[in-house]
DNA sequence: CTGAAAGCGCTAACAA
DNA sequence: TTGTTAGCGCTTTCAG
C-alpha cells in the first residue's frame, strides 16, 4: 500500500500539496492537482484513515448501544440514526450489549480510547451511572430510554401519556377486566407505563388488582406468551391487555388464538407498531412511536453534542393505531 | 486527556516501560510496574486505540455489510458474528447498504483506508466485481449469499437442495399446484431456490406454470402480501405456496386469512426459521437455517484470512420444521 | 530490566 | 501557491 510520502515523491510535490488535494483545499493550481491526482491513480493510493485520526484526534464513528437488535422497535431507529450519520461523514457502530454489564464496558472503553466519538444508548439495560460518568468528558445521548433528572440528553415519547390513550381507548370499547404484561419495573419505560395503566383505570374507578399486572423477564415473543398464558388461567380473567410492547403483545395474541375458548375475544393493544404488528392474525392495535425521527434527532444531537454545543431533551408525539385487535 | 507521556513523566519511567506494562510484557519488574499503575490511575490515564492502531497498522474492525437489519434473517446472523468477534478482541461495525451502491463504496472505502481490517458480505445486491477486487488486497468472506466458482470463500447452505425438500414435502401432503414466491433472479440463492422448486416438480411430474411464478422487487412483508393477491386472482389457483424467505411467506400467510373462502385452506412454506415464523396464525413450516452458526462461522473465516491463512468455504445442513401453514 | 529514539501516515502552522 | 517541519500517541528495535 502506497503512502503518502510516495504519492508526493512521484508527484515531485510535497506531501503538504498531496494532502491538500486530498482534503480539496482551494489553494492548489490545477496543474499541480492533475499530477498529484495522476500519481495517485498510478500508485492506486488510497489514504489511511489510521494516520488522519491521529492526527485530527478523532474517529467519526458513533457507538449506538442496544440491548438486542433481535427486537425490530430499533429498526427504524438506527436507520433514522444511520441516514444522519452518514450525511454527516459518520459512521456508526452497533452495539449489542445482550444486557451484560462486560459487553457495555468494551464500549464504553472504546469512547475512553478514542475509537469513537460519542455514544447514543438506547439501552434501558445500561449501568446509569458509569454512563453519567462516561458523559462527564465525552458526548452521549440517550434514545427511547432516559433518566428522569439526570443530565444526560435525550429524546423520547411521553410514555405515561401512550399507556393511559391505549389503557382509554381499551376502556371505551367497554373493558372493565384490563389486565397489564408489563417487564421489570427497574426500567423507567414501565414504570411510567404502568403509571399510565393506573392513571386510566382510576379516571374509569376500574380496580387495579395485582393478578392481572404480569412482569416478563425480557420483551421477546415468547414472554409474551407466557404471559398471556398465565393471565388466561386466572378464575377472574381480563377481558383485555396492554402490553408495554408490541413483541410482548404479539405473544399474547398468539397465545391466544387456538387457545381455550372464550366467551368473548380478548382485546390486545401494545406499543411501538414494529412493522409485524401488521402481519399478526388479528392485526395489532398499538401506539406508534416516531422511531425514524427518534433516530435521525439523537443522531443530530449527538453531532451537535460532538461539535460542543449544548442540546435540549426532546419529547415527541406518538399515535394511536386502530386495528383488529380491539374490533371485537 | 492524559497520554502516555505524562504516565512515563509521573511514574519516572520511560514511555517504552509505560506501553510494556499496558501491553503485559512479562520483563518488568513488579515494582516499576506498580509506579506506572499508580500513576495510570491517579491521571485517569485510557491509552488512545487511535495510536496504537497507527503504530500497528490495524483497527480490530471487522465490517457486516447487509441490505438492510429490517430482515430478522440477518439477527442470529450478527449474534453469531458478534460473539466470535469480541471473544477474539474484535469489534463489528455493522453496515446497511440500502441497496445502494454509495453506500457500499463508502463501506469498501472504510477497508482501503485501514479503517477496517476486513468484511464480511452477506449482501446479496452486492457489487460483486468491485468485492472481488477489494478482495484481492484484503480479507473478505461471503455470508449466505455467495457467487457460483468465485474466489472469495464463503458460508452458506445448500439452497437448491432446501428448495426442493419445501416442494417435495408440499407435494407428498397432496398439492399438485404449487405457486412459487420469489424475488429477483439476479440473486443467486432465488436462482438455486427455483431450481430446487422445478426439480421437485418436474420428480413427480408436475407441472411447471409461469403464472405462478410471481417475483417481488423485495423481501418485506408487504411483497409477500402482495405476491398472495396476485396468486389468488387466477382463474386456476394453485393450493399451495412455496416462498424464499419467511418474510414473504408471512406476508402471504397475511394475504390468506380474512380473505376470500377457499375450498381448501392453502398450505404455505417458508425458508429461514425467523423467530417471527412461529408467531403468526397459522404458525409457519420453514427450513431452518443454522444461522447462529453461519455468522460464527464466518467470522472466524475472517479472522484466519487477517492472519493471512487459507481458509475453506463450507456448507451447512438445514432442517424442514414442519408447522400449522402446512397442516390444513 | 529499562531507556532512547525511530517511525506508523497524516495534517496544519509557519515560512518562503 | 507550495514546502518544511513538528507532532498526534503509541509500539518496538536496539543499546545499555
Amino acid at each position: 500500500m502506497a503512502n503518502i510520502q510516495q504519492i508526493a515523491q512521484k508527484a515531485g510535490v510535497s506531501v503538504a500539496t498531496v494532502s491538500r488535494v486530498l482534503n480539496n483545499a482551494t489553494s492548489v493550481t490545477q496543474k499541480t492537482r492533475s499530477k498529484v491526482e495522476s500519481a495517485i491513480k498510478e500508485l492506486n493510493y488510497e489514504p489511511s484513515m489510521l494516520g488522519r485520526n491521529l492526527r485530527k484526534s478523532e474517529s467519526r464513528l458513533m457507538l449506538v448501544l442496544l440491548p438486542s437488535i433481535s427486537n425490530p422497535f430499533y429498526n427504524e431507529i438506527i436507520n433514522g440514526i444511520q441516514n444522519t450519520a452518514i450525511s454527516n461523514n459518520y459512521n456508526i457502530l452497533l452495539c449489542e450489549t445482550d444486557s451484560k454489564p462486560e459487553r457495555e464496558n468494551i464500549y464504553f472503553n472504546m469512547v475512553k480510547n478514542k475509537l469513537a466519538d460519542g455514544i447514543i444508548s438506547m439501552d434501558p439495560t445500561v449501568n446509569m451511572q458509569k454512563l453519567n460518568e462516561l458523559a462527564e468528558n465525552h458526548p452521549v445521548i440517550l434514545c427511547s430510554e432516559y433518566e428522569e433528572g439526570g443530565c444526560i440528553p435525550y429524546v423520547t415519547i411521553d410514555s405515561e401519556l401512550a399507556a393511559y390513550q391505549a389503557v382509554k381507548h381499551l376502556i371505551k370499547l367497554g373493558n372493565e377486566k384490563i389486565a397489564l404484561i408489563t417487564s421489570d419495573e427497574k426500567f423507567l419505560y414501565a414504570r411510567l407505563r404502568r403509571a399510565g395503566y393506573e392513571r386510566a383505570l382510576k379516571e374509569f374507578h376500574l380496580p387495579i388488582r395485582e393478578e392481572w399486572i404480569y412482569h416478563t423477564k425480557e420483551l421477546e415473543f415468547q414472554n409474551g406468551v407466557q404471559a398471556m398464558r398465565i393471565l388466561l388461567q386466572l378464575e377472574e380473567k381480563p377481558t383485555a391487555v396492554f402490553a408495554v410492547s408490541d413483541t410482548l403483545a404479539i405473544g399474547a395474541l398468539k397465545a391466544l388464538n387456538g387457545g381455550l375458548k372464550l366467551p368473548h375475544p380478548i382485546a390486545v393493544v401494545g406499543i411501538d407498531n414494529i412493522s409485524f404488528s401488521n402481519m399478526t392474525n388479528p392485526t395489532l392495535t398499538t401506539i406508534s412511536q416516531p422511531m425514524y425521527k427518534m433516530g435521525l434527532l439523537a443522531a443530530e444531537m449527538l453531532m451537535d453534542r460532538m461539535k460542543g454545543k449544548k442540546v435540549e431533551s426532546m419529547i415527541l408525539d406518538h399515535e394511536l393505531i386502530i386495528r383488529e385487535s380491539t374490533m371485537g
